[in-house]
DNA sequence: CGTCATTTTGAAGACTGTCAACGCGCGTGG
DNA sequence: CCACGCGCGTTGACAGTCTTCAAAATGACG
C-alpha cells in the first residue's frame, strides 16, 4: 500500500512547509482547500470543546496524510506538535487529476477509508473502560505506526495524550507508572519508554477485549 | 437536502425488503455489496468485542441511509431493531451509475460525508463523562431525527441505548430517573418519554461541565 | 392469568477526576 | 558557569460516579 503511492503523484503536486512547535497549520471551520502530509515532525488534529476541554481527534506522524475532509470546512484543527515539515497539496489539483488518472483517484480513495477506520479504531478505544487499558493500547499503536522496534520516542506531552484517550494527565501519568510496575514497559525517561514485554501489553489493551482485526 | 434526493433516483434503483424483529440484515466482515435505506422501523449498527460486549455504533431511522462503506467490507453489523421495511441498493448499480449521473455522484458523497460526521458525532459523545449527559444529548438527537415534536419514541431497549452510549443498562436506567427527577423529561411509559423541557437539557447534554450552572 | 423478559431500584466496591504538593528538567539571566 | 524560575510530570488523598451484583417491580405475550 505505501509504495503504491508514488513521489511523482503526491511530491510533484505539494508545496514543502515547515511549522515551529505549538503552531496551528488550519483551524477548525476553515475552508479546506489543501490537504497535508507529514515529512517529519509530529501533528495533532483537535477540537475544544464548548466547556473548555479539548480533544485531540489524531497524532499524524511522519508519512501520514491529514486535512482530508469529505465537507467543505475542516472538522478540527491541526498543530504541530513539534518543529514539523509538512507538504501542503491543493484539493482542486488533487481532485481534478484524479479526474482523468486512475491511479490518483484510487489513491485518493484507500486515504479516505484509512481515515474512517481511523476514526472507528479510536471511537473503540475511548469504549475501553480502565485507563491503563487505553494507554497500552496507545502504546501498541505508536510503537506499530514509528516503526521503531521496541524503542518508542513518544513526540507529545502527557496532556496531549490525555486528551486523545479521554483522560485526565494524572491518570495516564499513573497509568504509565502502573504498567511499569508489571514490567511490561520501562520508562527510560518521561517520553522514551521501552516495550519490555509485548504480550503482556496486548493483552492489557484489550486485543483481550476488542475484536482484532 | 432532503428534496435533493429524486425518488427516481434510489427507489429505482431499490428493492424493497422486510425483516423480523432482531434479524441480521448484513453481517460485519460480510462484502460491502448493497447499502441500504430505511422505509419503516429501526435499525441498529453493531459489533460483538471478544470479551463479549457489544458496541452499537449507530441507530437508524426511516429516511437513513446505511450500510455505507468505504472499503470492501462493512465494519459493523447490521440488525432489525423492530420488524422494518428496507429499500436495498446494490452498490455497483449505484457507483456505476454516478460515474454518468453527476446528481447521483453528488449525493453519494452528500451521504458519505454525512456518515463521517454522524461518527465524529458519537466520537464526541463518548467524550462526556457523565452518564446523566450523554443520555440527555442521546435524547435530544432522537427528538430531532424523530420530528415528533416533544413525544420521543424509543425504538430500542435500554440494552441498546446503553451499548450505543458505552454505558450500562443500569446506569442509563437511573439516568433516566434522574432527568426525569429535574423535570425535564417525564416517562410516559418505558418508551414513551415526553421533553417538558428542553433548554435544561441541553445545558445537561452539552456545556454542562463548568460556569453553567 | 401466568410466565418470562425487561426495567427499575438498591448496596457495595472499584476506578477516575479533582485538588494539592512535590520533584525534575530546561531555559534564561546573572 | 551557576542559580533561579517555570513548565511539565509524578505522586498522594479524597470525593464522586460508574460498574457490579442482587432483587424487586413492571410490562409483554402466549
Amino acid at each position: 500500500m505505501e509504495n503504491f503511492e508514488p513521489a511523482a503523484t503526491i511530491e510533484w503536486m505539494g508545496t514543502a512547509m515547515s511549522f515551529a512547535r505549538d503552531v496551528e497549520i488550519y483551524e477548525e471551520g476553515e475552508p479546506a482547500d489543501c490537504l497535508y502530509k507529514v515529512v517529519s515532525g509530529a501533528v495533532r488534529a483537535c477540537k475544544v470543546l464548548v466547556d473548555g476541554r479539548r480533544h485531540v481527534g489524531a497524532f499524524y506522524l511522519p508519512g501520514d496524510i491529514f486535512g482530508l475532509e469529505t465537507g467543505e470546512e475542516h472538522v478540527s484543527s491541526a498543530e504541530a506538535i513539534t518543529q514539523c515539515k509538512v507538504l501542503v497539496i491543493k484539493r482542486s489539483t488533487l481532485v481534478a487529476r484524479a479526474r482523468t488518472d486512475q491511479e490518483v483517484a484510487f489513491w485518493l480513495s484507500i486515504v479516505t477509508s484509512r481515515e474512517l477506520r481511523r476514526l472507528q479504531d479510536h471511537l473503540l478505544l475511548l469504549l475501553i473502560q480502565y485507563a491503563p487499558e487505553r494507554v497500552a493500547a496507545f502504546l501498541l499503536t505508536m510503537a506499530d505506526r514509528l516503526c521503531a522496534g521496541n524503542a518508542v520516542e513518544l513526540r507529545m506531552s502527557r496532556r496531549d495524550i490525555a486528551d486523545d484517550l479521554g483522560l485526565t494527565i494524572e491518570t495516564v501519568s499513573l497509568s504509565f507508572s502502573q504498567i511499569e510496575s508489571t514490567g511490561a514497559i520501562e520508562l527510560t525517561s518521561t517520553r522514551r519508554i521501552v516495550l519490555q514485554n509485548r504480550s503482556v501489553l496486548t493483552r492489557l489493551s484489550g486485543c483481550s477485549r476488542r475484536s482484532c482485526s
